[in-house]
This record gives structure tokens, sequence and C-alpha cells, in this order.
RNA sequence: GGCGGCAUAGCCAAGUGGUAAGGCAGAGGACUGCAAAUCCUUUAUCCCCCGGUUCGAAUCCGGGUGCCGCCUCCA
């Protein structure tokens, strides 16, 4: 099976050819950079992470470039409020953005362009546009006209008669059409300028993405991505520039991902119920997030919730024990050997093939998640009790490990270490949980949980080794639900007792 | 008003013409001093409702109901 991905333009899957065998030219819009990131942002994030990722596992050589929106309105407005210059917003709200995004595993991209770092090219665009009679100045402004590009809408399947039917398109005198939109905006003194041939000012938000894709990947490229709340007006605006001033086609496949809701609502800025990644980061590890989005299709609307949350960490944690598995026979001395034989492995032997059919299948994650819980429940059938004292089963245990470790880092599963995963302890929990009903001012609130030191758990597993030794199984048992109760779950093996945290 | 999407077990979620993946939770069994973990078995006679097409539909078509999104900044 060879990959098809859903494209937007046209909405319907299709067999995906890039334009050059081998090579990718991937775009993705990036955040405005003025506030904290949501799991919105997160969900967009990892779900083009995974794409790059599995594009990459499959052999593609992608280039792929994520931007940052550094000057807009918003920006302005907190620069404002907070009485300091823009570039302080967007410094702050972009180191952020890279100590959120890091924690939860997301690769950099190839290019990071900014919009500020961009002019030049901004306004050769413009001016472009201008010439060629797609757009015109109106003091100190520069808008694109709409009436000018036929096509306008084939993306979102609008029409032009319907959009001016809707009473929600804004009024502005300068503008011959009220669907017109601005490519360059004239500054108010005090607010940020650059020269132009119109006059000091910055540019319209669409036009950055025109002008930053087409420098990095060519007037013609392969992916263009961001949410479906983009599709309109930001990507129809994008094409209708962009293909205006080079009578070429833009970006070839348009892949937009769903949202996350907060109880069947849209999660955004705008209605307030929104949780930053901060928030979520204090709650629960980052990979379970990750899982927690790779469990749906990246095109559906995902529901956020403490509950779905729980499931996921159960799932990972699952997941992590096998891992666990595959470290402690690496330790005791064994090396891989050959994966297992027999119809019963089958279901790992051919992860891989089962993984990748799946994925084709426009990235469904959710699938190919399902192929490798298939496959872990082969594997482990296979666990040695004791490595050390089962050399040659460690080796095929390790072996299928091995064969799923790749896939698993597709997802960007799997990518800690499962004693730092099991024994990393988060440092607050919050108070009240995320259902029907509550508040957001709620469910932040957080408290500092009392801990128990490591030395402290080692002391009391030793004194419970002692207690069942002398068949003292009432101590024993007292110990360990005290244990249970400061968080940390004890597990008795052949060779010994180990623990993790259960939070 | 215009355009679009979704409705699958207690919960989450794949599947889009051939007779319901997977996860979580639950039940029984094996293992264990007991647990935990793991393994085995089990949990939707049926996929919102009503019609239709078909040898055959959760999957296609028509109608209905419900929910959501876009049309304004938004991942």
């Amino acid at each position: 099976m060879t990959l098809s991905v859903f494209n937007t333009m046209g909405s319907r899957k299709e067999p995906f050819v890039p334009l050059v065998p081998g090579k990718v030219g991937m775009y993705v819009c990036g955040v405005t950079v003025y506030d904290l990131c949501h799991i919105g942002h997160a969900r967009a994030n990892v779900a083009f992470d995974i794409i790059v990722r599995y594009l990459r596992h499959t052999g593609y050589d992608v280039t792929y470039v994520r931007n940052f929106t550094d000057i807009d309105d918003k920006i302005i407005r907190k620069a404002n409020q907070e009485g300091v210059p823009f570039e302080a917003v967007t410094k702050k709200y972009i180191g952020a953005f890279y100590e959120d995004f890091d924690r939860l595993g997301l690769l950099r991209p190839d290019a990071e362009p900014k919009a500020t770092g961009h002019i030049p090219e901004i306004v050769a665009l413009t001016e472009r546009l201008v010439r060629a009679g797609k757009a015109y100045p109106v003091g100190g402004d520069v808008y694109y006209s709409v009436k000018g590009f036929p096509e306008y809408g084939k993306l979102s399947g609008k029409n032009v008669e319907d959009l001016l039917a809707g009473a929600r398109v804004d009024v502005d005198e300068r503008k011959n059409d009220p669907l017109d939109f601005a490519l360059w905006k004239a500054s108010k003194p005090g607010e940020p300028a650059w020269e132009s041939p119109w006059g000091p000012g910055r540019p319209g938000w669409h036009i950055e993405c025109s002008a930053m894709s087409m420098k990095r990947l060519g007037e013609t490229f392969d992916i263009h991505g961001g949410g479906k709340d983009l599709v309109f007006p930001h990507h129809e605006n994008e094409i209708a520039q962009s293909e205006a001033a080079t009578g070429k086609p833009f970006a070839r496949y348009w892949l937009h991902n769903g949202f996350v809701n907060i109880n069947n609502e849209k999660m955004s800025k705008s209605l307030g119920n929104f949780f930053t990644l901060r928030d979520v980061l204090a709650r629960v590890k980052p990979e379970v997030l990750r899982f927690f989005l790779a469990s749906s299709h990246y095109r559906s609307p995902i529901d956020y919730s403490d509950r779905s949350l729980g499931e996921a960490k159960a799932g990972l944690d699952r997941l992590y024990r096998v891992k666990e598995k595959a470290e402690s026979c690496r330790a005791a001395g064994a090396t891989p050997s050959s994966a297992p034989e027999g119809g019963e492995f089958e279901p790992l032997r051919g992860a891989p093939a089962r993984f990748a059919d799946a994925m084709d299948d426009d990235f469904n994650t959710a699938a190919a998640l399902g192929r490798l819980f298939d496959a872990v429940r082969a594997l482990n059938r296979l666990a040695p009790a004791e490595p050390s004292a089962d050399r040659e089963r460690a080796g095929i245990f390790l072996a299928g490990y091995e064969l799923l470790d790749p896939l698993f880092a597709v997802l960007g599963l799997l990518r800690a270490g499962a004693k730092e995963y099991f024994k990393e302890r988060l440092d607050v929990t919050h108070v009240g949980g995320i259902s029907s009903g509550t508040t957001i001012s709620d469910a932040v609130r957080v408290e500092i949980i009392s801990r128990i030191t490591e030395d402290e758990i080692e002391r009391r597993i030793e004194a419970r080794r002692a207690a069942r030794a002398a068949k003292q199984y009432a101590e024993a048992d007292r110990i360990r639900k005290d244990l249970e109760a400061a968080g940390v779950l004890l597990e008795d093996g052949k060779t010994g007792t180990t623990w993790k945290y259960k939070e």
C-alpha cells in the first residue's frame, strides 16, 4: 500500500505523490506569539510532528518549515498593555513555546521563519501583486482584490456571493470590495513600522506565509498544513495571493487537523475554555498527552477530559512496561537474537507492515496504535520471568522489542527510559478535575504533594522483605498499603521487589 | 441564511460493501502468601432512527433526529 492523504483541496483522499521523487517540502502554520500555547496548539503540532516523522520513516527527505507570526494586532495590544516593545512580547512567548514543546518532544523544523525577518520578501510579493493589478494601495494600506481571482473559495468550498451575503464581513470604506483583505497595513503613530513603497507599515497576516513558504520551498510545494480553523480565510487567502502572483499552483496537498474540544465544544482563546499546555504538563507526563492525541485520527475532533487523560496514562503505562522488560533483558546481558517463530507471533513479526498500512491511510495513528497493542500482547507472552536465568528467551524478547521500537518512535512514544518514566514524579498535582461544570480556575489550582524519599521507599521495601521472609504477611501488607497511599506501587518479582510511582 | 463534519459497547476509538480492530474499565481463570504486572477467556446478534439499492450495508442512496465546526482573531 502506498501513502494516501486527505486533501482539503477537493475534500478527498488521494495518493501522495511529491513534486520531486523522494523529497517533500512541507509548510505548517505556526503560532502567533502573544500568549502561552494551549492544548489545541499541542494537537496541531503533535499531529504534524508525527506526519513528518512518518514521512521520514518511510524514506522521504523532508524539508519541514514552520513559522512564528511575530507581528500582528494582538501582539501590539499585548505590548501596549505591558508597556514593553513588541519584541519583548514575542521573545518571551517564543521562549515559552520551546520550553513547552521541547517537553512534548517535538522535532525542531528545518526552518522557523518569522514574519519580521522577511519584510523585504513580503514587500516584494506585495509589489508583484500590485504591479499585476491583483492588489491596490489605499492611503498606506495595500489590499488584495478578491474579485481578480476567480478561483477564490476553491479550498474552503465557499463562493463569493455567499460570503457577501453573510453579515459578518466587516465593512471598510477604503476597500473596493468587502472581501478584500490587507496585504500591508499602514502603521499608526507609535506602532511598529517598516519602510515600504506605500509608507511605513507592517505586513497583513496572510502574506507572510506566502512569502516565507515560497522562499523556503519554492513557488509550488508539496504539503501545507495547519488547524481546520485556518482553512478560511487564512489558507484561502494564501492561495489567492500566491497563485495570483506566480500563476502557478501553490501547495499541492492541504492537510488540516481537527480541534480539541472541552465538553464537546471547541477550545479556543475567544471562548475562554482553554487549558494551556503548562496546565496539562503539570498534571501528566508529556508522553501521556502525546499518546492521548495519537489515539484519535488527526482530523477528528478530540474531547479533552481528565478521564481521557487517565485512560491514556493507563495505556501508555502498559507500553512502557514492555520497554521496562526489554531494558531488564538488556541489563541481564542479553542481546537481540531473532524474532519468534509461529503463527501466534505474527502480530509481532508483521507489526512494521501492519503499522505502515495504518499510517499510509492518511496517517491513521489510532489504527496504528491498535496494531502496536496487538504486537505488544504477542511480545508479552515471551517475557522471561528472570532474564538473567533465561538468556535465550531474553534475546528473543529483545529482538521482538527492537522490531517495535522504531514504530513507537514514529509516534514519538517510548522515547524515555522506562525507569525515568515510572520514577519521574510530577511536581504538582491539580485539585479538582476537568469535567462538565468545572471552571478553569478550579482545575488549575495546584497543591504540592508531600513526598516520600526514594531512600525511605527502599527502607520500607527491605522491612517488608524481612516481614515476608518471616511470614508476617499482615505487616508486609500494611507496609505495601502505606506506600500505596503515598503513591508508590510495589511489584514483587522473582528476583525481588520493584516500585514505581502510580501517578 | 450559506457551506461542511460527526453519531460504533460503561468510557475512548478504528473500520466506509462481505458479516464489528485496539485501549481503558468490568467479569472469570492461570500465576502470586495476598496483591501488582503478565497471559488466557469473556464483555456491541449489532454500529442514532425510518425507508431504499444490493446476494450481502455500520459502510452506498433518500429522508429524519441530535451534536459540532466554518462563514470574524483562532491550531
